[in-house]
DNA sequence: CAAATAATTGAATATATGTTCAATCGTTTG
DNA sequence: CAAACGATTGAACATATATTCAATTATTTG
């Protein structure tokens, strides 16, 4: 792996790092959700989502699609939903490997 | 995903989200290397490498293995390789959308 | 147009985190 | 046993980052 691609990668790993921005993401991984939809679902302040979900648009990580007065969020593609089974899987195995 | 999976989720990603972090890991991805190896791959100072893989090595994703002077580690698992497959698909597929 | 609703923004802050440097530990070897 | 080598540790520090609060922007509706 080159310099670049590690900086790249990282910084989408970053972005994931942080639990809530993961359940940001997780939240809207399956079908587009507002902003006030997250905010409840995630449980926290309406602010923060939208910081949060600004830096994963940065990102590309979720796009947004305003209807109206809401606002759409929706994760970015297959790619995302894999890494995230994919570590799922892993937390899995741990802890059948040590209960 | 309920709170706990998204903290203990979120810290592997975490750990993954740092560039100099994420180079030792693949470094030492497909077979053991010790710490003077990685230190030299990654360009970066043994006692940083020392002090990454000891956050590594507390969550799992690398094994320790001393042989004599040296200490070898090895990426714990298949699924951690799914998961930088998947994030390095997931970069590539951005780069075609937007080059 | 004014009020109401939904979301964003910016400043401020407390905390976390990556890195460096010097000292120390464990193992081998002369 | 002392020297050498490889790796780890702890303290210190500068920077980054998550969160809060208040103010502001967009959009709809009365």
């Amino acid at each position: 792996m080159v310099e670049d691609q590690a900086i790249e990668i990282a910084e989408i790993f970053h972005l994931l790092g942080d639990p809530t921005r993961l359940r940001i993401v997780t939240c809207c991984l399956e079908e587009p959700r507002n902003v006030g939809e997250i905010t409840e679902t995630v449980g926290v302040s309406a602010s923060l989502v939208s910081h949060h979900l600004r830096l994963l648009k940065a990102t590309r990580l979720v796009r947004a699609d305003r209807r109206g007065k809401q606002v759409f969020y929706v994760a970015a593609d297959a790619h995302v939903q894999k890494v995230l089974k994919d570590m799922m899987d892993h937390v899995a195995e741990q802890h059948r490997e040590a209960p």
